[in-house]
DNA sequence: GAGTGGTCTAGACCACTTC
DNA sequence: AAGTGGTCTAGACCACTCC
């Protein structure tokens, strides 16, 4: 039996998350795996059954788990696919969702631009991978990408054939890299296109384009992938409810 | 003793959260009075005190209620000024919170036009407040708004004289029109500023400006106001979590 | 001190999934 | 049939607010 660590002043459900939490950062269990039943975890760290319950739902709030009646508890897998999609109106002919294609125009190694660098909570020049990429629906370029990634943790995807990489990045970081993307955070922004963006999304000069940055996080908090994506602002179209 | 209604099927905090938000729904409890505590609920629907905590914590998860220990549980009051903030950097010099000023720059009642009459769920061509609004930080503008309301429902509003009419319309809505705001929805695009906006906001002529749609509804869901608020790209700024 | 919501316990039965 | 999470109960003690 587990002892609950942290001040005593806490909570018992509490203290009991922060540890079921640190144990997913520290990677015991992974995004997909199944977790000990609450009668095992109320035992394992000597609590009542309604104790453990409610650290789980806790979690199941934060979006760390997932639980399902008759299956069990699991960490939950992040997904990413949607932010896409609750930005811009990327819809086939009968509405249903497409993962834009992806195509990269250029990869290479060098020194992170001080925002980039900071983001990253890199020291200022360190090596980053950068990348950019336009994905298009339809052969039709709908969205420019410019990624970053800090060079030592993603060494390996430098040798992936840049031809072979499909557009979700993050299964292959997680693959090749082992490094497995949590949460992120997004920043919005809208600007008059630049000569170079607008040539390749094929629009006219000045016209209106969001910008969404992404700061991309670990289990931990991590900072590990930076990316800015610019898309046409007539093909953009956000939800938001205020209560 | 009141019996609980509803499908027999259903758990009972749902059933009981469902009848609580129906007494919010049917003006019993207005936002900021306080409801009967725990224990009184839980003896008048003949449950147990677990349920009835479960039932309140539904609801207090959907935004309804707010609960504070020794205080009691209270309707909470949607609070819209943070709207604002949520898109826009409006802050005052030592990062403050300010509510710019609020200047209407015409009202008047004409016939809704169609978009209008179809979101607030009017006949074509029904009678509405049409109203013009400019917001100033320091005597700059920094939004141009459009509003539409219901003219039956707002009818006193025409009364009332427009200088003394506050930033804050909900307040005055309530007061004024026993019309209660409870919640709305946003839809944001961007889009390049017409002359007329540019000549309000100060813009130059082309420059991208937000586009933020509300639609607000009372807690029975009927759409009572719909705006449509204009502003600077270089001064929007939002933020998203994606877990 | 009385009343509120927050935590915690120990137990029961149920619905659902998996084998 | 065994194991899971979901609902429900009845009771206890605590921290906080208000008078």
């Amino acid at each position: 039996m587990s002892a609950l660590s942290g001040d005593d002043r806490l909570p018992r459900y509490q203290r009991l998350a922060d540890a079921l939490r640190e144990e997913v950062v520290q990677g015991r269990w992974r995004p997909g795996d199944q977790l000990p039943s609450e009668n095992v975890i109320a035992e394992e760290y000597g609590v009542a059954l309604g104790t453990s319950r409610q650290a789980f739902q806790q979690l199941v709030s934060e979006g760390l788990l997932e639980r399902h009646r008759g299956r069990g508890t699991f960490v939950r897998r992040a997904n990413f696919d949607q932010s896409l999609f609750r930005f811009f109106r990327f819809r086939g002919r009968s509405g249903e969702r497409i993962v834009p294609e992806s195509r990269i125009l250029s990869r290479e190694i060098k020194p992170a631009p001080d925002a980039v660098a900071q983001a990253l909570a890199r020291p200022a020049n360190s090596e980053a991978i950068a990348m950019k990429r336009l994905r298009l629906l339809d052969g039709v370029p709908v969205l420019a990408e410019e990624i970053w990634l800090p060079a030592d943790r993603f060494a390996r995807f430098m040798e992936l054939e840049t031809e072979t990489v499909g557009p979700l990045l993050y299964p292959i970081y997680d693959s090749e890299c082992g490094v497995v993307i949590a949460r992120a955070e997004e920043a919005l922004t809208a600007e008059s296109v630049s000569s170079e963006t607008a040539a390749l999304l094929g629009l006219e000069p000045g016209a209106p384009v969001i910008v969404i940055d992404r700061l991309a996080r670990g289990y931990d908090d991590q900072p590990l992938e930076w990316r800015r994506s610019k898309g046409p602002a007539d093909r953009f179209e956000y939800h938001v409810e205020i209560r």
